[in-house]
DNA sequence: ACCTGAACACCGTTCAAGT
DNA sequence: ACCTGAACACCGTTCAAGT
């Protein structure tokens, strides 16, 4: 047995990371395993499965402080594993889930786009749906994620279109001011949640 | 002269309605206008420019009750024209403008994924999140809009996955649980707007 | 079960050349 | 200015055949 779904789904994910979306093909998916492009139609049926695989993978984790769906204790292979702030069993707040759901989508390159894609219609992101419901109704929930998404897609253009000028002309780019817009662009989100959040409660 | 820019970027907006982003090719946008696929790049440096062009289009007209920006008082030829509700010059309101911007992006097949894409970095639908951030201010222009993205994205997409299940199983798909799918959607929408603006309210 | 090799019908983009 | 024709380096997917 030489791979295994899981190993395409991971092949597939450093593609992504290394290459982004536009240039993670199937071939090239095929090239990282050492394989022939037709080898990845025996773990997977087509490419649009592929990527919701990836999507469960990226936003795999995030809404478990302490019930995690199907994840062996050991075994995290995929994309970074993203802890939920102040994951000491303490009860994560929808704050903390929406940040650590964008910080898992921002943790890879074009990884909103792949899950909101991929998982909007599939659910794929909703265990999340299911602990902010928990936490602020169903209305609340749906508008947290939903803001969310969009909201870390932005950014990823953003920094995308940041990325790719600083190419064109590096003789005025410093890391200070990187730093500076992708802190920006973390309080913006936030300010966000917290309307929100605040329009939730005067709701309830 | 035989095509202008203008005449690529609409036969591109009719191909993206009849076919989907997905098969939106650029020999497709020629074949549309009975040239050859090199043509184009007479009228369009590349593929991402043309796509840009077409979001412009698909939002062009969403925050004009009175000031316009630059569309000739006649000729506006791309997708359909939205109005903004009560456009009888009275002043729109904030959940008006995040309405036709919604119905704007899903008056066209995958059009929600186009403007997000292609308008994020570069604005695109920065007119409507101007007039927006007067009525709401800039924090909570940028929410409102951000939600209105994911939440067209995620309604195109569930839209696009029932229309693939009814041509798998034709049996039981009554036009009337079509309707009633859209309007949830659109009511969840409006919930998520009502949301949002009574957390602005809250945190005046 | 897992993979190779070859093929099919496509892509975006470039570039010389025509009118 | 606008377009053709040909080419280059790619795509996703299928299918017989190997082990």
């Amino acid at each position: 047995m030489r791979n295994s779904r899981a190993d395409v789904v991971e092949a597939a994910l450093r593609v992504l990371d290394a290459h982004g979306l536009e240039n993670c093909s199937m071939r090239r998916v095929a090239a990282e395993l050492g394989v022939q492009p037709s080898a990845l139609y025996h773990h997977v049926p087509d490419k649009q499965t592929l990527l919701a695989l990836m999507a469960d993978e990226i936003v795999r984790g995030v809404a478990a402080p302490g019930a995690v769906r199907g994840s062996a204790p050991g075994a995290t292979p995929g994309a970074a594993p993203v802890a939920v702030r102040g994951s000491k069993a303490g009860p994560a707040t929808a704050a903390d889930l929406c940040r650590a759901l964008r910080t898992a989508m921002l943790g890879v390159r074009d990884g909103a786009d792949v899950v909101a894609t991929a998982s909007a219609f599939r659910l794929g992101a909703s265990s999340v749906e299911a602990a902010l419901a928990e936490l602020v109704g169903a209305d609340g929930a749906r508008t947290l994620l939903l803001y969310t998404f969009g909201q870390a897609q932005s950014a990823q253009t953003h920094r995308q279109a940041a990325a790719f000028a600083a190419l064109a002309d590096p003789s005025r780019v410093s890391a200070d001011a990187e730093a500076e817009a992708e802190a920006d662009l973390d309080a913006s989100f936030d300010r966000g949640v917290e309307i929100i959040l605040a329009g939730i409660d005067s709701l309830r």
